[in-house]
DNA sequence: CTATGTGAATTTATTCACAGCA
DNA sequence: TGCTGTGAATAAATTCACATAG
């Protein structure tokens, strides 16, 4: 294998490697091969190939692709080696869908805090994690939590980025566009449901107004 | 103006166009450079140039943008110049989030119906949607709803899916990865945050294990 | 003189096609 | 023979550069 840069869009795919590879995994099955892998995720062969080979050699010819070690590599690849720890900040009702989604485990992943300010819900305790005060923030590195979850109202999004960059937090997935990236070497992620949403009327076919 | 296949990325950028040029005509701003507006979304100005002359030319030269001139075409382009209504499916946290979520109003979406199937949850009225049994969903279609969007578990995914196609659903936002997609011509976007969060640590730079 | 609109150039990503290993 | 690994070919998207309109 020679160097590559790898292609943005192929690390996007990983994850979802890694979500079928997982459930594969849990049904028993051992080997795969690039083309059956391509079917369950609705694209070609080539592609997962291609990807694949992106980071090195993890298959064997004739056969296919050992799914424990495929799990194995990629999780090396995306630095979920070892658990990986997020705090949550703004436990509303999508904070509280977040905190009390079960399915980031499998990949590694742990929110191991929840912040809010809203004193009706600090101490309040959700499964096994305890809503603290937003001012307690800068305790996060202490606690080996490196990765941060914005789900806290547009007019505290900023305030909240820039708590958590100086929490010395290094990712952030944002559920709000209200923060508008300072000059930072925090990656951010940012998911706005809406623009999606919006995105379906497009794609619809012949799309009648509803105004009948 | 000749005629361009548009490039499916164009249309991804639409909606993040349409969310800031909402923000500058609140603003009162009038119009805008394709500099000025680039600058805001952290991109080139070529990037929005090119965006825009794919669908028209509606720029002034010289001048820049007119906001509302570029905000109407934009809807038209996207398809929501007139109100679109979406059903909701699954009246969780992440499902009570979206209902109560007010942003979907000024790009021309309402979430006009809620449904679930837990007894318990029908009938409970949240701002003014009233959850209903999923059964009714068959009445989506006369209501003017084509659009749906799904918050349920994994295991009611599937079903939940064929129950909105069944019903004559356009388009589908889901939150779900458990439905893998029959053989429809209906329009589905997945969300699966996971997807998103689990791709931090492979940004952030000189993670460690958080085992100290 | 400013800022759009758009072909052309460049970069990036996808698809192909096949050599080579099990 | 079957399926991977990977350069080469193709397609797509981004960036440039500049003619052109206001």
């Amino acid at each position: 294998m020679k160097y590559h840069k790898i292609p943005d869009e192929a690390v996007r795919r990983l994850p979802f490697y890694l979500r079928d590879l997982l459930t594969l995994a849990e049904q028993g099955r051992k080997s795969i091969s690039s083309r059956d892998l391509a079917g369950l995720l609705g694209f070609g062969p080539w592609q997962i190939r291609k990807d694949f080979c992106y980071f090195g050699s993890f298959g064997t010819r004739g056969k296919g692709y050992d799914i424990e070690k495929l799990i194995t590599q990629i999780r090396k690849i995306l630095k979920l080696n070892s658990v990986r720890k997020a705090a949550l900040v703004g436990v509303g009702n999508l904070g509280l869908a977040v905190l009390r989604y079960p399915g980031f485990r499998v990949y590694g992943f742990e929110i191991a805090a929840a912040f809010d300010n809203d004193p009706k819900k600090i101490g309040r305790k959700i499964g096994n994690i305890t809503v603290e005060d937003v001012s307690k923030l800068r305790t996060l590195k202490k606690r080996g939590i490196d990765f941060g979850i914005i789900s806290v109202p547009c007019a505290a999004a900023q305030q909240t980025f820039d708590a958590l960059a100086a929490a010395g937090i290094k990712g952030i997935l944002s559920f709000s566009p209200c923060q508008k990236k300072g000059p930072e070497k925090v990656k951010v992620i940012t998911i706005d449901i809406a623009m999606d949403l919006v995105r379906l009327p497009y794609y619809a076919p012949t799309s009648r107004p509803s105004t009948r």
